[in-house]
DNA sequence: TCCCCCATCTAAGCGCTGTCAACATTCTTT
DNA sequence: AAAGAATGTTGACAGCGCTTAGATGGGGGA
C-alpha cells in the first residue's frame, strides 16, 4: 500500500501499461539507459552486461529477468537509436529551406547523428547486420527511410518509376552511411579545415557522390560477366 | 639452409611429420592464417586469441611472442585483407571493357569482395575505425584508392580541379562502402530477384547513387546552419 | 665440433566476462 | 491469509585476454 505508492512514484512515469516491473521500479528501462550511459562514456568495449547491471545498481544476473541475453539488451538500445535517428531525419526534412535541398540536408543530418552518437550508431548497424535485416529497426526507422524517399521524389530525382525511386532511396541511404563511417578518419582533417569545418566537408562529399555512369550502364546490364 | 627450407614448407602445408616441430616454423604467419580460417568458419565472435592458438596447435600464450596483444594480430589479418582488396580493385580496373565503365566495375568488385569476405571486410573497417585512420591500411589499399581516383579522371568525372577529384574519390569510396554494408539485408532480396541477381542489384544501386543536388548546393555552402 | 645463449614455447594463474541454477524476496491474485 | 508469479541475489562454471615463471632446443661464437 504505502510501498506500492513509493514504487509507483519511483517508476519512470507510465501509468499502467500491461505487466510492468515491480521490484526495481522499471529495471528494463533503467538497464537501457545505463547501457547508453556506458556506451557514451567508455565506448563499446566497456559495455558488458555486468557493467550495465553495476551501473543500474543490481546484481549481474538481474538483467536476465528482462532480457533473454546480452544481445537482446543491445537490441533494445539499438532500437532507441533508430528511433532517434528517424526523428533527426524527419526534423532535417521539415526545417530544410527548400524542397530541392532537403535531400542533402537529410544526408547531413544523418551523418551528424552518426558523428554525435558514434558508439550508438555503430551498435545500431552491428545489431542489424548480425541479423542481416533492418526489420524491427526498419519499422523504427521507417519514418527516416520514407522521408528520404519522399524528399527524393520532391526534389525531382531523375527516376522514371517506383523501382528506380526505390533504387535511388537505397543508394542515398548507402551513400550517407558510407560517409558517416568514413568522415571520422584523420586523413580527411586537412581537407575539412580547408573547406571550413566538418559539416562543410560532409556537404561537399555528399554533393560529389555523382560518380557512377548511369547512362552508360543501366540495370538490365548487358555485360554481366565482369566480375 | 636445409632446415630453413623444411620449415618453410611445413609452414605452408602442415599435414605430415612423425615429430611435430620443436619450435613452430613460422608461427606468426600460421597464426594469421589460422585467424582467417576461424573468421571464415565461425565469424568474428569465434575469433579469440586462444582459439587461434588452438587452431595453430600452440599454447594460448605463444602468440604473445609474435604479437603485442590480440589487437596486433587482428591488425595483421586486416592488413592482408586490405592488400587483397586493393588487388581486386586493380584487377577490376584492368579487365573493364571500357574506361567510362571502369568506375562502376570497380564499385562492383569492391562490393563483391565485401560479400565474399564479410567477416574479414568488417574486421578491416573495425580496426581502421578504432584508430580513426586508414594509415597503414591506406598504404596497403593505396593502390585501390588511387585506382578509383584515376578511373574517375579517365571517366571524365565532372570535376574542375584536384580538390573536386579528391572529393569525388572519397564520395565514390563511401558509396561503395555503404552499398557493401547494406547489400546483405534481407529486405532487398525481392528486388535482387527482380533485377536478376545480387550483382545486378549492386550495379543498379551504384548506378542510382546520383542523388545529391550538387548544382544547387556547392560546398562553400550558404546555409550552414541547417543542423 | 661443442656449448651456451636466448628466442621461442609451455604451465599456471589473475581478473574479467556471459550465463545458469538455486534460493530469497516481493507483488498480485484468489 | 495462502498461493503463485514476478523479480532480485548468490554462487558457480567455462572461456576470455593477458602476465609471469620456467622449460626447451637451434643457431652463433668458442
Amino acid at each position: 500500500m504505502v510501498t506500492a505508492m513509493r514504487e509507483a512514484e519511483s517508476a519512470v512515469l507510465e501509468p499502467h501499461s500491461a505487466s510492468k516491473p515491480y521490484h526495481h521500479g522499471d529495471l528494463s528501462r533503467a538497464l537501457i539507459q545505463a547501457g547508453r550511459r556506458i556506451l557514451e562514456a567508455e565506448g563499446p568495449a566497456g559495455l558488458s552486461l555486468r557493467a550495465v547491471a553495476r551501473e543500474a545498481g543490481v546484481s549481474p544476473a538481474a538483467p536476465y529477468h528482462h532480457f533473454k541475453d546480452k544481445g537482446e539488451l543491445l537490441d533494445a538500445i539499438a532500437s532507441e537509436g533508430w528511433r532517434e535517428m528517424g526523428a533527426a531525419i524527419a526534423q532535417a526534412r521539415a526545417t530544410g529551406p527548400s524542397a530541392s535541398s532537403s535531400t542533402l540536408n537529410i544526408g547531413v543530418a544523418y551523418v551528424c547523428f552518426a558523428r554525435d552518437n558514434p558508439a550508438l550508431y555503430r551498435l545500431m548497424y552491428k545489431m542489424a547486420r548480425d541479423k542481416q535485416t533492418m526489420e524491427g529497426h526498419a519499422k523504427d526507422a521507417e519514418s527516416g527511410w520514407s522521408h528520404v524517399r519522399e524528399a527524393l521524389k520532391e526534389a525531382g530525382a531523375d527516376v522514371s518509376d517506383e523501382r528506380e525511386l526505390t533504387l535511388a532511396t537505397i543508394g542515398a541511404w548507402c551513400a550517407a552511411h558510407g560517409v558517416a563511417e568514413m568522415a571520422g578518419f584523420k586523413e580527411f582533417e586537412r581537407l575539412k579545415a580547408e573547406l571550413g569545418g566538418e559539416e562543410a566537408f560532409v556537404r561537399a562529399v555528399l554533393s560529389h557522390i555523382v560518380v557512377f555512369p548511369r547512362q552508360t550502364m543501366r540495370y538490365p546490364c548487358p555485360d554481366e560477366a565482369v566480375r
